[in-house]
DNA sequence: ACCTGAACACCGTTCAAGT
DNA sequence: ACCTGAACACCGTTCAAGT
């Protein structure tokens, strides 16, 4: 460890958080931890962040920064449809943010949050949906981006042969005749389904055709 | 405290656990604390429960339990509905469980989870789907259903006045020219408009109907 | 067989003391 | 102005000792 370190900052604390974060998950980012990686002791953060709230907020905000919901004139739909699309990779490069966003308590408010939220119902605006359908259309988008990346997030199994793995599932499972969830997995064990992308669009695009069908 | 408790057990240890998070939230619930409410040191939980993964487990497999997913020969698209409203009724009971079914580590199996997930899929394929359609279809609804659902819990915030709340809320984001925000937060105080189970059945249909409209 | 006191290795956070 | 040692009030969990 060099001795002489750059000088801690709130931006640094954030950024070396949130690759600590990514790398080991969001229990494994304790204050301890993270002023070791930083190369202090813990007590050094509270200098530039006021408590751990506060720095998973400042953290949340930079990563929802990183999501483009530019609008486009030209094709609306199609900007609200890639709005949507960069949210989700977004969230699945940081997979601990999607929880920390929906954690009830407290309600986290950011700058990028604010903005996040004021662009999907400007580019659903743009798209030529009505006050109405653009209120429940941002409910469902918001929370189809929030929760289905959440949920898809909740199903990666963390085993080094997921294919065995699935194999003796399966096997525990035939003894009770669980001939549909058999199938299911089956059906997950086929290399050309295994498209994460896929299903987080599939079910965008249900979404997506059914507001623009009530659109008319 | 009486001094004659009845006996533990791991059914009682378990119904307390869930008690406890439903009243006070998954924070509240320590070993310590569930030990106290029934009486006992925390150690004695350890006679009932591997550890605290396993009270979890244990919770998380009460609750599924109370999720009727049961068929319908006469109207399984009916079956089919009504099963997926009754998963986001129980899950809104305890609002707890959610987040905890979708915390990536560990993945958790047990018993009620794989009835909950063979049920859903005969309800799909009762109704008549393909086995691919059952397939993306069994995602799109179970991601609704947990990821709406939690969602859904992310945004109740816990204030004593949401109206003025609302309003000192409203007067920030003037100032910064969010209005498409500021249009969206008028519409939530709109008290016609205030019902959650409305939204989460506007999202379902959007997605039912569009399965329904590819089964053809 | 079931319960518990003491202990261990952790948390977030405060605060007086150092530079 | 920024960093830190010591301390406080918590966690989950183990284990030997009690009944």
């Amino acid at each position: 460890m060099a001795k002489q370190r750059a000088l801690l900052s709130r931006d640094r604390v954030l950024r070396a958080a949130i690759r600590l974060a990514d790398d080991s998950g969001l229990d494994s980012l304790t204050m301890r931890k993270l002023g070791q990686a930083l190369g202090v002791e813990a007590m050094s953060l509270y200098n530039h962040v006021a408590n751990k709230d506060d720095l998973l907020d400042g953290m949340l905000d930079l990563v929802l920064s990183e999501i483009d919901l530019s609008p486009d004139a030209a094709d609306p739909e199609a900007a609200l449809r890639k709005g949507v699309i960069s949210a989700h990779e977004v969230l699945m490069r940081h997979p601990w943010a999607c929880g920390l966003i929906l954690s009830p308590s407290p309600f986290r408010v950011f700058p990028a949050r604010m903005r996040y939220m004021e662009s999907l119902l400007g580019r659903l605006t743009d798209a030529g949906f009505s006050a109405d359908l653009t209120y429940h259309g941002y409910h469902a988008l918001d929370s189809h981006i929030l929760g289905f990346t959440l949920w898809a997030l909740g199903h990666t199994l963390d085993v080094e042969d997921p294919a065995a793995f699935a194999a003796s599932f399966v096997e525990n499972l035939r003894a009770d005749g669980y001939t549909h969830l058999i199938e299911h997995v089956e059906q997950h064990l086929d290399e050309s389904r295994r498209d994460e992308k896929g299903e987080f669009e599939f079910k965008l695009d249900l979404i997506l055709d059914g507001l623009k069908r009530m659109r008319g």
